[in-house]
DNA sequence: GTCTATATACGGATAGAC
DNA sequence: GTCTATCCGTATATAGAC
């Protein structure tokens, strides 16, 4: 699949998102009509990743945030409880799409290595569609409440147990080498998750999603059918 | 090498950091006997760490920092101007060390493939030796200033060029493959950092620094070796 | 050299006018 | 539905006692 099939099959524009948030918050949002509140949702949202991919959620004032949206401090308190709601009810939003879109993207593959290939493209392309919010999620994890990063560790898990589940049928059926498949998956995904944290430094070198994922899968690829290189001597000259 | 070996031939103490930090500060630094700047440094030095890797440097108050040093809000103030040039004391302390260390450690080998295990080894056991620091070091990159932000950007940088070099003198010399040296040293850089952000994962799956560091070299001369494995077909059943 | 107490400023949140 | 003005808590940083 390539990146555009991918967009214009799944809904991840920024309004979608935000009626994401509008439906699981309709009762808490002050505003009455459907339309104003999207509006709104749309310009707090796009502000609140702006200024905290910036310089951080926690050092992103009231008043930044209403200098950037365009909203004063006051109104903004019509769409949000708290600053931590604020940052709560975009996790959310995020994880729920995120798990929406994935599920449904890799249920077409059968075997392993198309299968491998298939969740890798989705995972890059989702997180490339979704990008400031990825890189938002990561970055600000650690400021969730007990039970908000609790969900946030189980949904990147999840990739990762998906994924390693992928090569050990593949180990079962023949396939794949017999390599070690939770390592495999583990550095699967610090690959995936370079390319949201480190978005800048691939575009100033011009690697395009789909270049960046045909590589990826290559080298999973690689690994799995011809296991790993020589390792070479440990000791080295000193 | 192993790690043993390399944790014995490098100074990376937390008395040693804190010696750095207290050799680039010297005059700022009320207190006049070294021995008293250095033990308190080093209490301040863990509990910013401490605090910090846990909510975030920007979330720690100086209330925070004092209850986990033992040492009282005004005295800390005699070891730094201001909570940002604390920040800056330490990142700069550690990008010295981490900089000294890298460049004697693959000062080494000689051919590519040794080369290049010889580099990721070291970057793998100096982040397992300075994990606190390296985490730090990552997530509050953002909260730097201006001059600040941009060496620690040069100095990922140069990690990264220097992992692409060695393999595209292994291509030069016929022992490496036709590969992209450049996109191969972006995902080598991402599993090495993978080590230290993950750190948790990685010890709850009792995953060793040598083990770890045989996995990514294996995967690395794998891809050097052999180039990426088949990619596949781009076409997937929907 | 270290502490407590405090000056000063700034942030989150709200009340109430329009 | 939106804005301005403001309350109140808390943060950084410092002064001055011991």
């Amino acid at each position: 699949m390539t990146y555009r099939q991918f967009t214009r099959q799944a809904k991840l524009t920024r309004r979608d998102f935000c009626l994401e948030m509008l439906a699981a918050h309709r009762e808490d949002i002050k505003a009455k009509k459907d339309e104003t509140a999207v509006k709104n949702l749309e310009l707090i949202f796009q502000a609140t990743l702006e200024v905290s991919n910036q310089k951080g959620f926690q050092a992103m004032t009231m008043r930044d945030l209403s200098r950037a949206s365009g909203i004063s401090v006051g109104a903004m308190y019509d769409y949000f409880n708290s600053k931590e709601s604020l940052l709560e009810m975009i996790q959310e939003a995020g994880r729920r799409i995120a798990g929406r879109v994935m599920r449904q993207a890799v249920s077409g593959a059968e075997a392993p290595p198309e299968k491998l290939a298939a969740a890798i493209r989705a995972h890059l392309y989702l997180s490339e569609a979704m990008q400031p919010w990825f890189f938002f999620s990561y970055m600000e994890a650690r400021h969730l409440g007990k039970v908000e990063k609790q969900r946030a560790k189980e949904g990147e898990l999840a990739t990762e147990r998906h994924i390693a589940e992928i090569i050990r049928a593949g180990k079962r059926q023949g396939v794949f080498a017999d390599v070690d498949h939770r390592l495999g998956a583990a550095v699967i995904k610090a690959m995936l998750q370079d390319w949201y944290l480190k978005r800048w430094k691939y575009a100033k070198r011009r690697v395009s999603v789909e270049r960046y994922a045909d590589f990826v899968v290559g080298m999973a690829h690689g690994f799995c059918r011809n296991g790993l290189g020589d390792a070479g001597p440990r000791e080295v000259r000193q």
